[in-house]
RNA sequence: GGUGGAGUGGCCGAGAGGCGAGGCAACGGCCUGCAAAGCCGUCUACACGGGUUCAAAUCCCGUCUCCACCUCCA
């Protein structure tokens, strides 16, 4: 079965077909570094972190993924000033706090994640081009995209021009031909940074809004390549100019457009600008982060989901009952039982990304499995934690990937094991001579501690309250 | 004004002409010394009003409500 994806160009889900045999090449628009990054930013990058994983494994293709990081941009020179620190410090610092908050949600680095200002001469080279072709004019520093140079404008998000609100500021902007025309490349104004200014044909400046995607895209995958990610706000402008500016210059850009869905709080967008924002670093003191990624990456990633504790707690309960199948059948059959992926969950998949229903499979295997437990049935206790163990490794979320192990303190582990253990036989003696009062103050005490028991058919085990 | 999306059972969240996604919660049962965990079962929903059809949550028309983009935004 062929992997179908929903392209945002097409309004329609279409056959994956990748241009190189073998091979598939995926440009995502990573964060502007402006600020620390909140649930709904590490969404995007979770999604494309699925996507890839499954091109991977679920149809063996080599895949380069490109993320970027904007690195300079009118907000990051603006919050910057407020806060008293050269824009590029700034820039650096919450780049740092993004790639941990990637990290701890076990997003895989991308294959190469290329910085803005790194790429200033391959974004000029472009501008140059796009000038001879006829498609940019410079005027006073600035240069400036004329989207009436190129009928396709437009294409991507279906807008026509003379439909467009011209934005506010440009009404007066004498200097441009339409006031549609966006920024390629922005002159050096005082009171900018000196810093924040790099040596062109057309005097010093700074790039515009949407040229760096097309420059670094070209670099790394080419100017033909498979996919283009992101949010659903960047649809327009942002990618509706990257493809103006890369097919004006002659590139065939994008084959497919993916675009993920808002995480809302409070029934609206999560940003930072109305002040309803879930930071990463808060939201992972609270819950453990394999149950947050769980809980961006079970709704189907066009979806929109509402951020809210019930729904989160409802997510890590859904977690922990798989991860709890997956710890028992471990002990009792052993964690390495190589198998295949279930065909639903490959149906699953191939069918936009629907993770939704390939969830609803590991839930169902679990099922099949805890029975298979509960029978002493070994052979289809590890049957099952295989499958299971293939399907959440695909997502990201497989409880024995040493990402999700906590690291640390082996030899306590140890020591607390062998604590409660000895507790553990002593309510097995209390049990044996059939004193409960004192097996269940034993229990109970355990409990108090945050150790919860349960008695199985292979004796008592022990876990961490959550 | 233009473009696009959403409204599903107590809750989250799928599906998109017939065949009860999945999870959480609740209740009943099995198991258990009692629990916990697990398993089985119960709760048969699709904003509203029309229409098409043998059959509509799904298609069509209308209405209401909400959200997003057109300005930086994952």
């Amino acid at each position: 079965m062929s992997l179908r994806l929903y392209d945002t160009a097409a309004r329609a889900v279409r056959d994956f077909t990748p241009l190189r045999a073998g091979q598939a090449s995926v440009y995502v628009c990573g964060l502007t570094v402006q600020g620390p990054p909140h649930v709904g930013h590490v969404r995007a990058a979770l999604v494309f972190d699925v996507l890839r994983s499954w091109l991977e494994r679920g149809h063996d293709l080599d895949v380069t993924l490109v993320r970027n990081v904007t690195d300079i941009d009118d907000k990051i020179l603006a919050r910057a000033a407020d806060a008293g620190v050269p824009w590029w410090a700034w820039a650096y610092t919450n780049e740092l706090a993004c790639t941990r908050a990637y990290d701890v949600l076990g997003v895989r680095p991308p294959t190469y994640e290329p910085r803005a200002t790194g790429h200033v001469p391959d974004m000029v080279e472009l501008v140059e081009r796009l000038v001879e072709r006829g498609h940019a004019y410079a005027v006073d520093g600035d240069v400036y995209f004329d989207v009436r140079s190129f009928p396709e404008y437009g294409a991507l998000t279906r807008q026509r021009l003379e439909d467009l609100e011209p934005a506010a500021d440009t009404d007066t902007d004498e200097r441009k031909r339409d006031p549609r025309d966006f920024a390629l490349w922005k002159a050096h104004k005082p009171g900018e940074p000196d810093t924040a200014a790099w040596p062109t044909p057309w005097g010093r400046g700074r790039p515009g809004w949407h040229l760096e995607c097309s420059a670094m895209a070209e670099r790394y995958l080419g100017p033909d390549f498979d996919v283009h990610g992101g949010g659903l706000d960047l649809r327009f402008p942002h990618h509706e100019n990257e493809q103006a500016q890369s097919r004006a210059a002659g590139d065939g850009f994008a084959r497919y457009w993916l675009h993920n869905g808002w995480v809302t709080l409070g029934g609206e967008k999560m940003s930072k600008s109305l002040g309803n924002t879930a930071l990463v670093d808060e939201v992972v003191r609270r819950v453990r982060p394999v149950e947050l990624r769980y809980y961006l990456v079970a709704p189907h990633y066009r979806s929109t989901i509402e951020f809210t504790d019930t729904a989160l707690a409802e997510a890590g309960a859904a977690y922990r009952r798989v991860e709890a199948f997956v710890q028992r059948a471990a002990e009792r059959v052993g964690a390495e039982h190589p198998a295949g992926l279930p065909e639903a969950f490959r149906a699953a998949l191939d069918d936009d990304l629907g993770t939704p229903a390939a969830v609803a499979v590991v839930h169902d295997t679990v099922r099949v499995g805890n029975t298979a437990l509960a029978d002493g049935d070994d052979t289809a206790t590890a049957a099952a934690l295989g499958a299971v163990r293939a399907m959440l490794a695909v997502l990201g979320l497989d409880p024995l990937d040493p990402r999700w192990a906590g690291g640390g303190g082996d030899r306590l582990a140890e020591v607390t094991d062998g604590l409660v253990r000895l507790a553990l036989d002593q309510r097995q003696a209390a049990r044996a001579r059939k004193d409960y009062a004192a097996a269940d103050a034993l229990r109970d005490q355990l409990t108090a501690l945050g150790v919860q028991v349960e008695d199985t058919p292979q004796g008592p085990r022990w876990e961490l309250t959550r």
